[in-house]
DNA sequence: TATTTCAAACGAATAATTTTTGGTTTATAC
DNA sequence: GTATAAACCAAAAATTATTCGTTTGAAATA
């Protein structure tokens, strides 16, 4: 079985990265190979875990979701279990967008979007720094933010 | 024609944003109405400007893409001329998954994913250092990311 | 050089899904 | 109560995905 990803397969990657509901036909056009040769690779790409799953996305604007913040959170303790609290329960906190565990000033950063300055009050006040081993968070506005996925 | 979304529509929504593959027939049967509607209702909800579209998720790991940062940055001025020029060069740098415009601290916030220590600093200082309106960046490892797509 | 091997590519048939259509029902405004 | 528009449903048509047997091509071996 090959092993390594040839240059077709990375095509295919760098693709969907950008429009994951392309058909397989559309690929297959695309990349110039057989409709049924795309199709294995697609599937040999998803059975291997390069393909791991595909979010569309939403107009968060038209939603209602008209603040979108970077919250940098520092705990108190970075106890393993800690750690594992807390992202559960920012997991499960609405608005919560992208979650990133860092290593450095602050320990957490969560990509968040709420609908008004209350919504991201009490985002604050009565879902975060509830928790006991929040220390500080630091809110910043986002202005506009691009997915740009340019890694392939 | 109807105005708001009803709570189909943010089901419908909702499902895609956690997996953009997922079919009309899945969708309908998850959401209880016709194939017909289910479709009629994804093709208004694209239409509008709800759905923007989708994007694979990929294993960074496996392709290489070891190390992953938050880089924040400052500029030396904020014209809108420079704010655009940088948009578009950050836009098209290797490496760069996504990018968020500021209002704060930073001007601008990359999130980006790099194969290892050398193509960081390449990209710290053969990319961004030379854009002349760079005023500082400040690198941070990312330990671990998830998307949480908490918002509907 | 010929032969074997094996994965990938191909092509065509089948299965499944999506798209379209048209008639019926429902909701709302007048 | 009527008119109108949208939503719904079910069936047919078109398109797409999947399967599988065959062929191709490249590398390994005799």
């Amino acid at each position: 079985m090959r092993n390594e990803l040839d240059s077709k397969d990375i095509q295919i990657l760098s693709l969907l990265l950008n429009n994951a509901r392309l058909s397989n036909k559309e690929i297959a056009a695309k990349i110039e190979i057989a409709q049924s040769s795309t199709h294995d690779r697609i599937k040999k790409l998803t059975q291997k875990g390069y393909l791991k799953g595909a979010f569309a996305q939403i107009d968060q604007k038209k939603l209602g979701l008209n603040i979108e913040v970077i919250l940098a959170i520092k705990l108190n303790k970075q106890h393993r279990a800690i750690i594992a609290d807390f992202i559960e329960k920012a997991s499960q906190l609405p608005g919560v967008i992208q979650l990133f565990h860092m290593a450095g000033n602050s320990d957490f950063i969560l990509h968040v979007a709420v609908k008004d300055s209350d919504e991201l009050r009490g985002f604050i006040l009565d879902r975060l720094s509830t928790l006991d081993y929040i220390q500080s968070t630091e809110t910043t506005m986002v202005l506009h933010n691009e997915r740009v996925n340019n890694i392939l």
